[in-house]
DNA sequence: GTCTATATAGCGATAGAC
DNA sequence: GTCTATCGCTATATAGAC
């Protein structure tokens, strides 16, 4: 389809060069056809970028459904695998987060949507660490929202200082970046054995620690 | 001086609009000069961007010094300290952090200049978590780099999708979250008084949850 | 140092033949 | 639907008077 061949096109112009600074004869030299089609199509270089972003605006959609089979299985597990699998995602789909995230800053719209898909994921993960509160399985009083946020923000930091590695290092690298994150989120940074304040527990149970 | 002057009006103008964005014509008029004088003292338009994005390219490096004259005091306080006066750091500093996130995506000079800086404040976090791994304050075989960067990456994640946030509502929201997050990245999500494999410890101690 | 005037190139968008 | 040709404009950058 005509309309798909052009905005993918547009997309690795805006990918690489940023929407202003790709031009309209990039996008038509890319797909292939000639500028007059592009207007044919889309009425201007403004519907091309709404084209591209909000084509597959639910791309995170796809690791989240993770949350939804996740049952009861322990939490350590089904995170694990959500940040792996959200991590494979946002790299597969690097051109478009970098767009998303370069556009944010300058695009009133475009700021809103990134919002709005952020809060939509950090709702999905918040709900789900309640319910695991509520079944005893996390501590109570714990602070869902901000717990989730920071979790997202920690796979997202490692993703805007990493995505231009090759294929390679970004496998291995991520991987084990997600595993240690997963790790220190969930158990947090203080002793098993001591509490915040110093004291002892009298206890000699060891937490995996990995 | 003339080129503070015009470094500035840069700064706006590249906040506003992205760096391709931008017109020199907009600088100029910003800062109340001629654009023939704008190339007077900086050779191209590129040379703004760089000029913006090294003029304060430490920045954060001011928050950081809470680290360095941290002492003894416990990671709870010095986290929280460092935490909130970062995110003041990211409010103040908003324009200059959206030109860097934003042209980072596209502009290979900036990506490298972003992960460094990165790099950076990470890299002194983590030496300074291991420093309370020693000191037996944090559980030994703490994946500090990995914890650093995913702190940092939650402070990230709220202030990208909040930073239009007028100031008031900013005040009010940054600072609950930083200390909720906080909270959560130091106590992590399981139970105090239950282990991963949902083993009960035998202590009633309570930690601190606010 | 500062301004006015301008060169030159590329931009987004359109007209109209086929 | 697709192409060629081109419009009108704004962009970055420069020349040269003062």
């Amino acid at each position: 389809m005509r309309r798909e061949q052009i905005v993918e096109a547009a997309q690795a112009a805006f990918a690489e060069h940023g929407y202003a600074g790709a031009s309209t004869k990039d996008i038509a030299r890319r797909s292939g056809l000639t500028e007059g089609l592009l207007y044919h199509y889309y009425p201007s270089k403004a519907a091309l970028l709404r084209a591209v972003v909000t084509r597959k605006s639910s791309f995170v959609g796809d690791a989240l459904v993770t949350l939804d089979r996740s049952g009861a299985r322990p939490v350590a597990a089904v995170i694990l695998e959500l940040g792996l699998g959200l991590s494979r995602q946002l790299r597969s789909e690097k051109a478009l987060v970098g767009v998303l995230i370069g556009e944010a800053q300058t695009n009133l719209e475009l700021y809103e949507l990134h919002g709005a898909m952020t809060d939509e994921v950090v709702g999905r993960l918040a709900a789900e660490l309640d319910r695991r509160v509520a079944a005893g399985e996390l501590r109570p009083g714990l602070a869902s929202a901000a717990a989730a946020r920071g979790f997202f923000g920690g796979l997202m930091m490692f993703f805007m200082g990493h995505w231009r590695l090759d294929e390679a290092s970004w496998q291995q690298q991520s991987e084990s970046f997600v595993r240690a994150w997963v790790d220190t989120w969930l158990h947090g940074l203080y002793r098993p054995d001591v509490d915040a304040a110093g004291a002892p527990r009298k206890t000699t149970l060891k937490r995996s620690v990995r």
